[in-house]
DNA sequence: CGTACTTTTGAATCGCATCAAATCTGGTGG
DNA sequence: CCACCAGATTTGATGCGATTCAAAAGTACG
């Protein structure tokens, strides 16, 4: 990130599910989130809750650079320490830092590959089958080291709670899973 | 786009299923849709097909400019005319043309709007939800003039056509949705 | 210690997937 | 022009799996 940015722009704190911006308000912030974990979300009518994205180190809400409002709550999953880039000066620096502005293209390009990853993820029918496939695109590892609630995950996976827990058990008992409080593992069968 | 790469563009003729690429391939062109339409897509382990991008009038798995390999398989939707770019000429012209750049940049961030919108999408548990979605995101007027067959939109809905079907029969009948032909329409109630 | 929330399991229900089969449609070749 | 064929469209019947509602046990935190 360029000097010239950081200097512009603004340490923020916020507490546990406190509100960076809310759906409707004008972008006037990009927000790269330092420590802790942000994210964005948007409800159903029904109320169900909807995960978009999950910031960690990372940008949140890299869309909203361009758009007139936001299209997603952005809430802090823990207590947070987040900077703050007036956009005006954000879009400045991307088009006199070369370095700073590749860096930004790449980041979206893994936005977008992630996003679509989501996509495909969420159009599997079954349970376990989204389970895996978040071990395989998201651990390369194999071993996945939650960092959040089983029900906020189950969220991120657009399931229910109770499915999740349903079907983790079920994946465990099969042997294609060690469950092991927040550490699962993919075992190397089917 | 900038007069320097339009000259190194190659223009492509494909026909209807013809593979632009394929899942594994090593990128290198990043195709621009000219004439007709073209699709990213996966198979799950069950063959169900999933659609993550339809391009028209647009660029086709922009992600893969970074990438190592296709995650997709490209495929177009029907007889069509791309312009095919080569990857690297494509990067040194993001290097050197502002304007194309900023553009380039935009419609990324457009992309990840999209595909996010299509995650919270596939998050509604409802096909009527679902359809309704679909015409309040991508139709700003409320009216679909569907560019495919309904069992295409079905992939690209996540469901199957037969649920599709019913789910449009059942709309039309409470009257949220006028549907003729291949003309849908929301209207003003609900 | 008490409270709020997560985790876990159970039972009932509902909607979608699946399998099946009958039109309908557009395009091809005779 | 018509017969034919492949695929899309549409409707029906059945089963499965996720949702939903409910409740108990575990856990973190003040």
């Amino acid at each position: 990130m360029p000097s010239c940015l950081r200097e512009l722009a603004q340490w923020r704190r916020f507490d546990k599910d406190a509100s960076l911006f809310a759906i409707g308000d004008v972008p006037r912030y990009v927000y790269f989130i330092v420590n802790g974990e942000a994210r964005l979300r948007r409800h159903s009518r029904e109320g169900t809750e909807m995960v978009l994205q999950r910031a960690r180190n990372s940008f949140l809400a890299e869309a909203s650079l361009e758009s007139a409002a936001y299209h997603c709550d952005g809430v802090a999953s823990e207590a947070i320490l987040a900077l703050a880039f007036p956009v005006g000066d954000f879009r400045l620096a991307l088009a006199d830092c070369p370095n700073f502005r590749s860096k930004w293209i790449s980041h979206l390009l893994r936005e977008v590959r992630r996003a679509r990853a989501q996509v495909e993820r969420q159009g599997l029918r079954n349970a376990g089958d989204r389970i895996l496939h978040y071990l395989e695109t998201e651990c390369p590892s194999g071993q996945l080291q939650l960092s959040q609630t089983r029900k906020a995950w189950a969220a991120e996976l657009g399931l229910t709670h109770e499915a999740l827990y349903r079907a983790l058990g079920k994946l465990s008992r099969q042997g294609v899973l060690r469950v092991e409080g927040s550490l699962i593992e993919k075992l190397n069968r089917g």
